[in-house]
DNA sequence: CTGAAAGCGCTAACAA
DNA sequence: TTGTTAGCGCTTTCAG
């Protein structure tokens, strides 16, 4: 701890009118610059002096009181802690936010209803310019009630039929930008290797690994698309179905299985990229960066998610109640290719 | 977006008051089931119904401005989105701030001394009740000196002769409990892979890797202990001269090392951990939980310190300012010992 | 048992 | 150009 004056400034606009000898409204216009009010040089530099010497800091909260609206925005969040990913969101809806004069204000809910509905009504109370709802990863949620009471947006999560407007990455260009980065290296037998895990990164990778094949004209073959659980036990063990399928790149569903993926080949006999050419996605810093070789990924914008996400609340920008918001998946090079 | 209120819930205590056909002042005490005050049955039950009725929800702002201190707890962050760290932090932080009615108001700095002042300028504003100033990983730190201005209590870093108190991870305890593992195991020669970056963890779990030797009664030899950059390609390079010394345990700086350490060891034939056992530090997930074997590691109590950061400046734990509290490491068991 | 009134720190008309 | 005054929504004596 430290001197601390325990909260209240204690030195309030009344001190600084006082000592500047002056009238609280003056105080006032002074300090916000109002541009209706003319004030005399003399009287400013005394203001300003004064607020100098006092130390003066003005109370958001009675600002906020007697202004209305408040410079709150709240983010509900189910998971902080476990992966960098929530982090992001945090990151991007902050530096936003702040950018505009807002501030967040952050709860995590654990995925528990409870904690959810008291962090909403925590917020409610906080006179939030609205909340940011966000989920880890990518997925239809359904919306807590309570939400309704205020402006909404959805991060990195979505609820058809809600009317909320939501904000998610674009699996499918994010599927296609991967597997195009494939087909520019010279590959023409290239496997996919999907998650078992219904979600709309299921889908959307498929379907833009699909669309990047198309696009170059390049047949499908329905056997380079396998399923393995989303981790590096799934891609471990695929890889002896990689091997036999003669394919010589391979797109994996996220980094895990890319890591799994890159023993299993390794036991085989198999280089990367050499033999092999291998790009994830997620772009988990910890491990596409530090693989051997470094494996080119493609990344959640998980950052920009919070960013448009603050930009859709704040009415910046506009979007789509019907249709999520689209954010897109760019691919971070590496060596693995 | 949705209905939206936009902000201000509209509904105040007057219009409770109004409906329920008592005064103002007898709808503030029902609410806040006021000790004091005795209210009618009657009159209590028609506040109820009119509060449910109406849908009033209090305004925490303009109750904050009456009553004082305000129920906010500022925690800024150099870093929250590189690592799954900072979260832990802000969710252990957060947790507790809500147990005892408190709400985080939380910035990132990004290590920028500009958005740190203006973010703790914010907070100041805000009338928070303190500061928790975190860094994402243990270190020394200088103290921004607007901190002064409140309740400061350092996370993850401290300061020395600022006299603040600050809340780190006990390494020396984290490096001795990793190496008691590694000798429970009934190994003798244990390697320490350390980092080559000056650190309180550097020294710390050499200490007590040191310490637990000595208390095993096991004899040094420095050229157990190697340096190496603390990355996969530090942990990759070193294999060569663990697999020289003879040992057959080795303790890693963290699960990185580990991790490169694993590679390494294969491309050497050896096996894990018939051939050598191996305990990380870190405990990050996304690594120990899935390298095969799964890998024993030591846990940064990264969400308990912010738990204890708030404790402390809550006043709810004493702290010694003059030297960091110590959080306990846990060693998290897997297969590789 | 309940209500009237003052005041938290600040803003915003409206006077002067 | 500046000061007065009335709130913002709520808590809190202090009367009734």
């Amino acid at each position: 701890m430290s001197r601390g004056s325990g909260g209240t400034s204690s030195v309030t606009m009344r001190d600084v009118a006082k000592a500047a000898g002056v009238s609280i409204a003056t105080v006032s216009h002074v300090i916000n610059d109002k541009p209706g009010a003319r004030i005399g040089d003399d009287a400013r530099r005394r203001v300003h002096d004064a607020v100098a010497e006092l130390g003066y800091r003005p109370n958001a909260l009675a600002k906020t009181l007697s202004q209305g609206g408040s410079r709150f925005i709240g983010l509900v969040a189910d998971q902080i802690a476990t992966t960098p990913f929530a982090g992001q969101i945090i990151h991007g809806a902050q530096d936003e936010a702040w950018r505009h004069g807002y501030v967040l204000l952050v709860a995590n809910t654990d995925g528990n209803a409870d904690a959810e509905n008291e962090a909403i009504a925590m917020m409610l109370e906080h006179q939030v310019r609205g909340i940011l709802y966000s989920s880890w990863y990518h997925r239809e949620i359904s919306v807590p009630e309570q939400l309704e009471l205020t402006d909404t947006v959805l991060v990195d999560c979505f609820a058809r039929g809600s009317g909320l407007c939501a904000v998610v990455p674009d699996e499918e260009q994010g599927g296609r930008a991967a597997t195009e980065k494939l087909i520019a290296a010279g590959h023409q037998r290239i496997a996919f290797i999907n998650t078992t895990t219904p979600s709309p990164a299921q889908t959307g990778r498929l379907a833009g690994y699909r669309a990047a094949l198309d696009a170059a004209g390049i047949e499908h073959d329905p056997s380079f698309v396998l399923d393995a659980s989303p981790e590096q036990e799934g891609g471990y063990g695929a890889a002896g179905r990689i091997v036999e399928s003669g394919v010589t790149a391979v797109f994996c569903h996220n980094d895990r299985v890319a890591m799994g993926l890159y023993d299993g080949l390794r036991e085989h006999g198999l280089r990367v990229p050499d033999d092999v050419a291998v790009v994830g996605f997620d772009n988990q810093e910890v491990i596409a960066a530090h693989l051997r070789p470094p494996l080119t990924s493609v990344a959640l914008p998980h950052y920009d998610l919070g960013v448009v996400g603050v930009r859709i609340l704040l009415g910046l920008d506009t979007a789509d109640q019907a249709i999520p918001t689209l954010v897109a998946c760019p691919v971070i090079q590496r060596q693995s290719v």
